[in-house]
DNA sequence: TAAACGTGGGT
DNA sequence: TACCCAAGTTT
């Protein structure tokens, strides 16, 4: 073993964090969930999704067995739904087969990418094979002092992977770009890999890697309200964005207000303006203005009853704020 | 290849 | 406030 391996394997043997999947042994499949959950997704927001997620759903099986919208409502709040959409998908794919052991394999299945299949396929099958995610990709730029591209750091990772056991490798890399080589202010003094890093002899290592710079357009929207006894006018929402959770009737644009009102044939003047809201999403800054008025004969739902996006929550949080 | 895709926490 | 970014994938 080369002396860059064995310091961060001695490194993370004492600092690990404690995950539910370090503790105990957890299946292949749980593994996988965790890792679909993790994407672009905090540890400490993640863990319960994944506790709640695995509970109801020991194996894939049973993921098939009920419905998408179940999984969608476990998974409100966690974003990017395409992971939820996905990972049924894959539940009902499967049918009574086994989760496939290689990347290769795994890379066929909807929803995981070249890091969920190396992560999934290291971490519960042994595969030697060195995955790449943020922390991998910030750990071997800086290693490096270099900008480099992804294939670059797929070769890197390769070379670095410790392959009598790649599944603990993958996660001591990972988990050094998680609390120590931080994208700002990396702790540089308690590395491990200090001695082989080259950014840490610059005055800046947290240059590398370059950041996005992905800038947010900003958009005007309108919500509309329409309330009764049984609940809201709430409609299960299609396509891309947020496509499986339900929703409020909502609409982009210039003349949003306008084509709200007339597709849902409801009169200027029964409308009352109740607020104000923004919402942010990665990619857009939405300015939302939320309407108000009372169902004639509209089909309701319970809001408790359906699954829904933190954007809407919010909305009813304020329409509901407003009510009292 | 770049943009789309959520949300919440940190600075 | 504004911007960055997190165990990425899809198109």
């Amino acid at each position: 073993m080369e002396a860059a391996q064995a310091a961060l394997l001695s490194w993370y043997e004492t600092n690990a964090r404690p995950l539910p999947w370090r503790i105990s042994k957890v299946s292949a499949w749980e593994i996988l969930l965790a890792e679909i959950i993790l994407q672009q997704t905090r540890m400490e927001t993640g863990l319960e999704y994944w506790e709640r997620i695995r509970k109801e759903y020991p194996n894939p099986q049973l993921m098939a067995a009920k419905p998408q919208e179940r999984l969608l409502q476990l998974w409100q709040g966690c974003g990017y739904y395409a992971r939820a959409r996905n990972l049924y998908k894959l539940a009902c794919q499967l049918g009574s087969k086994p989760l496939p052991q290689t990347r290769d394999d795994l890379l066929e299945l909807p929803g995981i990418g070249t890091y969920t299949a190396a992560a999934v396929s290291s971490i519960a099958f042994g595969e030697s094979v060195a995955c790449v995610d943020g922390n991998v990709r910030r750990v071997i730029s800086r290693l490096r002092a270099k900008h480099l591209t992804n294939k670059e750091v797929q070769i890197n990772a390769d070379q670095l992977l410790y392959t009598d056991r790649p599944g603990e490798w993958n996660q001591a890399i990972m988990e050094l770009g998680s609390t120590i080589c931080t994208p700002r202010k990396p702790k540089c003094v308690k590395c491990p890999l200090q001695p082989h890093c080259l950014a840490t002899q610059t005055p800046t290592p947290e240059e590398w890697p370059a950041s996005r710079k992905v800038k947010q357009k900003k958009v005007q929207a309108t919500v509309l309200i329409i309330a009764g006894n049984g609940g809201l006018v709430l409609n299960e929402r299609e396509g891309k964005i947020l496509g499986g959770l339900w929703g409020l009737p909502y609409q982009e644009g210039e003349n949003a207000q306008i084509n709200l009102l007339n597709s849902l044939n409801i009169e200027d003047e029964n409308i009352t303006e109740i607020g104000q809201i923004t919402h942010d999403f990665s990619h857009k800054k939405i300015q939302i203005t939320v309407l108000l008025t009372s169902s004639k004969n509209h089909k309701l739902t319970n809001p408790r009853d359906v699954p829904l996006a933190t954007l809407d929550r919010k909305v009813i949080a304020l329409y509901e704020s407003e009510a009292s």
